[in-house]
DNA sequence: CGAGGGTTTGAAGTGCATCAAATAGTGTGG
DNA sequence: CCACACTATTTGATGCACTTCAAACCCTCG
């Protein structure tokens, strides 16, 4: 079931995302569209930048314009687990709404970034008031955590070219045939922890999977030839086929 | 931050569970309340029983009273790919009611199971009438959330005897430290594949674990004779310490 | 142009999977 | 109540994928 171009999900509009095409607010009211609009900030934010600590209390929860986030948790000895690598069109920070209004991870700019910013207060409130609110947020929760699912699913059955291979289909979920260029993060060491892999692993697994699918990579831009090719290398091993939703 | 003896989560309560236990219904009003309880119903399902299949119409959800209850997909191929399995106080079927109404796994007693069932639909219309339940639930799907992150970073920390260990110290989040015998299902191939891995690999892991916790593993029983020594062994690895809460 | 960090490559090690076979444990019918 | 058949579990041997350690390379930025 192809949910249309309501985001909260990556990559399926060219232009900037507007309010309205975040999933969460779909089908509310103008007048709460308006306020949340007139209470959003855009922000430009340099490559490095640090959004928010873990622990911080959170005023703010963010939609990506472009570039790229990193959502992460710092380790008692001091090293990092990378929850997450983020960018356009995903929204971050909104779940501490239900949680102790903290941000539960830390969020770091890993390259320029473009966004715009909601006081959480103003969900928090709203939840409260339309009822819509609340069940656009649980069905785009239960949509997050089907792919939780997935993700665990795809941890014993794909192998590390083929994690990295499904990294890259998850970025492109509209363009079905033609080529197609992506722009990745500069630091790719960054999807390696995000996919649970080593740098050096990372780097093989890549080189194994141009060979596969006739990957080209520039720098921090990758052309995939056919996207077809692609689907197939990667999800051979999965109980779900490409477009990889229900 | 320990969330009182509201369920949701394994293990916080010897007797039966009422309705009121639950952490969804936390808060909730007397009169919805009872029409919940009205609609319920107890039931007893023979080991082996098939409650649901995946693609079902979705007309119940259920809370465990005890036994053991597997959730799975079937592959492409065949083989089962294991959602999660799950005892006493757990919730299962619920999240139906914000996707397409049909059940996304399949549902099986893996042990004699008591439960009580609620229908969905019930569920879905309170939720557009009383906020607080859409909170309540936004809340207990967000916890969710934060304990698949953690689980996802486990895969990448622990080992396989670390992460049976850590699946037994999820069910007794109540005894800090007297001995503890739990009871687990008696196929214990189900928690192999629940932990992704194999029987042998559960087996040898298993082996280990009990020399290095001095756990004693009667039949389907397991006796832990010091929790701390456990988590010591399992959580050492982990951005979180033991009780692995927030 | 040179320093530093990201990336690649090589060699060796570890952990889990796989295949195969032996053993224990359970449920059945005699 | 016992013996048998069947399945779960254990154990051993081997292989593969990813990790680790180390060094070389390359790209970016000052």
């Amino acid at each position: 079931m192809k949910v249309s171009p309501k985001l909260d999900v990556p990559g399926l509009k060219q232009g900037h995302f507007q309010i309205h095409d975040i999933l969460m607010f779909e089908g509310i009211d103008a007048s709460l569209l308006a306020a949340f609009e007139v209470a959003s900030q855009h922000r430009h934010v340099a490559k490095g930048t640090v959004l928010y600590i873990q622990g911080d209390e959170a005023e703010w929860f963010h939609l990506i314009q472009s570039g790229w986030v990193k959502l992460f948790r710092e380790t008692i000895e001091g090293s990092e687990a990378i929850v997450d690598v983020i960018t356009r069109g995903h929204l971050f920070g909104e779940n501490t709404v239900f949680e102790n209004g903290c941000y539960s991870y830390s969020a770091q700019a890993v390259e320029d970034v473009e966004l715009i910013s909601f006081p959480t207060k103003l969900l928090k409130d709203s939840i409260e008031k339309d009822p819509k609110l609340a069940t656009n947020m649980l069905q785009s929760m239960s949509r997050y955590r089907l792919q939780q699912h997935r993700e665990i699913e795809h941890f014993n059955v794909q192998n590390a070219p083929q994690r990295i291979g499904c990294f890259l289909l998850r970025l492109i979920l509209d363009a079905p045939e033609a080529p197609v260029t992506l722009h990745l993060p500069y630091d790719k060491t960054l999807i390696a922890g995000r996919l649970g892999m080593k740098p050096e692993t990372f780097s093989r697994a890549l080189a194994k999977l141009k060979e596969a699918t006739n990957l080209r990579v520039h720098g921090s831009s990758v052309t995939i030839p056919s996207v077809s090719i692609l689907a197939d290398y990667v999800c051979s091993h999965c109980s779900n086929s490409f477009p990889c939703e229900e």
